[in-house]
DNA sequence: CCAAGAGTGGGGAAAAGTGGCAAGAAATGG
DNA sequence: CCATTTCTTGCCACTTTTCCCCACTCTTGG
């Protein structure tokens, strides 16, 4: 499993370096083939290539005359870019998911169980506040969590 | 599988040229004999010949009777143009349908699985953000997709 | 304080995209 | 029916970009 947040320069040439305590698991998961692609928030989503032709299953079998099947099948599978991590542990994000992103320098990797997430720095932090706040004023939470006990 | 957006311009002669990575895959599966139809958006679709074989199996067996039935086979059957590549890797898009799609030079090519979708890159761009802005306010996905864990 | 490992930047080689050119085929006019 | 012109298509060469590897520096831990 992934797990916490780490800060991230991309280089000059929108390169990201993974943190060392990652790059043996992804050597050992996936010989470091990385799938990048969009999530529906603006951030990007790098999954380990066997984990991500798991979730490319589920989707190419969704129906493609519903709308909001082709939709979600457009994003994913569509930015979907294969990157291979480099001799120093990098990838190079592709330039039209970094842009998609808004990821300039100052970035932020988060660990997600089977996945990470890039996000600019400035939205993360906007975002995350505002979920703080958005969490405290609701407690109506949809049934199945309610139940969630931590 | 096909994944992932890349921006492709058209020569001046409305030839397309396949990204190098597809190019092997392409040669494997179907010995550059391509089919290149439209899509009910704005942007075509491009199958392997033997993948799209498939597809019009089963779009001839739909009931001939049905309205929308009918109108999906005139519109794909109707417009399905059989390409070759070319030495370079290249296809000659036909003009009725690079009219259709409304494309000029500066295109995107999006990898779907077994096919790709072509689009001009504005109607691209405009349609993406329009989903995505969909996509925040409306949590009513059909039930399949409700249960989709990525 | 020294050493080792990780992060950063730059440079070079190879491949991919683009445009032009030439040859062949088809169509039209004499 | 033949010849000439134009359009198309395939090929080749050049330029640009991408990707890979190596070297240097900074930081951290012993």
């Amino acid at each position: 499993m992934f797990r916490g947040v780490t800060h991230i320069n991309l280089d000059a040439k929108g390169r990201m370096a993974f943190p060392s305590r990652y790059r043996e698991r992804l050597g050992a998961l996936c010989d470091g083939h990385l799938v990048v692609t969009v999530d529906r928030d603006p951030c990007l989503l790098v999954y380990p290539l066997p984990e991500w032709e798991h979730i490319e299953q589920k989707l190419v079998r969704l129906p493609s005359l519903n709308r909001s099947a082709r939709r979600l099948q457009r994003l994913l599978i569509g930015h979907a870019t294969e990157c291979q991590l480099d001799g120093s542990g990098r990838i190079l994000v592709p330039p039209p998911l970094r842009d998609f992103a808004g990821l300039d320098k100052r970035t932020v990797l988060i660990g997600q169980g089977n996945k990470f997430e890039l996000w600019g720095e400035a939205a993360w932090t906007a975002r995350r506040d505002e979920w703080l706040a958005e969490a405290a004023d609701s407690d109506d939470l949809p049934g199945d969590l309610e139940s969630l006990s931590l």
